[in-house]
DNA sequence: ATGGCCAATATGATTGGA
């Protein structure tokens, strides 16, 4: 089984190109960010003709997450619990079956939580909390559990082109990595760094001041495992061809392959 | 971090992104 995430930026003006990876990529399940639209005006008809399902929590102008799959959907719930007031669309689960059980996926896109000062920081933290709570909740059903997706979060210096430079920013900066390090201590393995120790591998270029040129990128994008689903891991990728492509998104796809098989 | 952008919005200047 491969599961992938990728933060389009907008699936409206990113619905060639995603049709065109995943024609390539042939993923069976895609966690989106970012899809930037209402439910009702997503494009749904190029991916249900790939033979994908489709799971959308969708939003005006901003947020969005969505979830391919080529296998049934047994249930599908919008929204991160822990707090009222939330109206972003920024997560949505799945459960669907596989011959050894429930798989559980969920397609996650965590604010940026800039600039620091604002209201926005204590927003990410909140929710990073919120996402602590939920994914220790879901690890002890011991399914396989993945959660995929924007984490907006530099783990470590070797996922940033310039550490010095960022070490302030609400993507890097000491307390968003503990909140991080707090959520993968439940016992979440993180795909990519689980595969290779390898500095710079990036899954984001800013559309500004030549940073796909300059490679000057970040890795922010994550998928992450429960024990059960990290034991069948058998790859990781991250395609970065595709930042270079027409039209790109300022994110690229990453994604695993999990010995696991559809019901 | 940056020289340089991109997307959405009753489409002109603003907001948000990372």
């Amino acid at each position: 089984m491969r599961i992938a995430t990728w933060n389009v930026n907008s699936i409206k003006q990113r619905i060639d190109n995603l049709v065109a990876w995943l024609k390539e990529r042939q993923p069976d399940i895609v966690c989106l960010q970012e899809t930037k639209t209402t439910d009702d005006t997503f494009p749904r008809e190029p991916l249900e003709s790939l033979g994908y399902n489709l799971a959308i929590h969708g939003q005006k102008t901003f947020n969005g997450v969505a979830i391919l799959s080529k296998l049934p959907f047994d249930e599908v719930t919008p929204g991160l619990p822990g707090e009222d007031g939330d109206d972003h669309a920024r997560f949505i689960e799945a459960v669907i079956s596989t011959r050894r059980g429930a798989m559980r996926i969920a397609s996650i896109y965590l604010p940026n939580g800039n600039p620091v000062q604002s209201d926005k920081y204590p927003y990410k933290i909140r929710w990073m909390e919120r996402l602590a709570h939920y994914a220790s909740e879901r690890l002890k059903l011991e399914e396989d559990l993945i959660l995929a997706g924007d984490y907006n979060v530099i783990p470590a210096p070797e996922d940033v082109y310039d550490p010095k430079g960022w070490s302030e920013d609400a993507l890097f900066r000491p307390q968003t990595r503990e909140k991080f390090r707090a959520l993968t201590h439940l016992g979440l393995t993180e795909a990519v760094r689980a595969s290779s120790d390898e500095a710079g591998l990036y899954t984001f270029w800013d559309y500004q001041a030549g940073a796909w040129p300059k490679n000057n990128g970040l890795r922010i994008d994550h998928i992450l495992l429960s024990p059960r689903a990290a034991d069948s891991l058998q790859a990781t990728g991250i395609d970065k061809h595709v930042r270079g492509w027409e039209k790109p998104s300022d994110h690229v796809p990453v994604y695993v392959d999990l010995a696991i098989e559809p019901a």
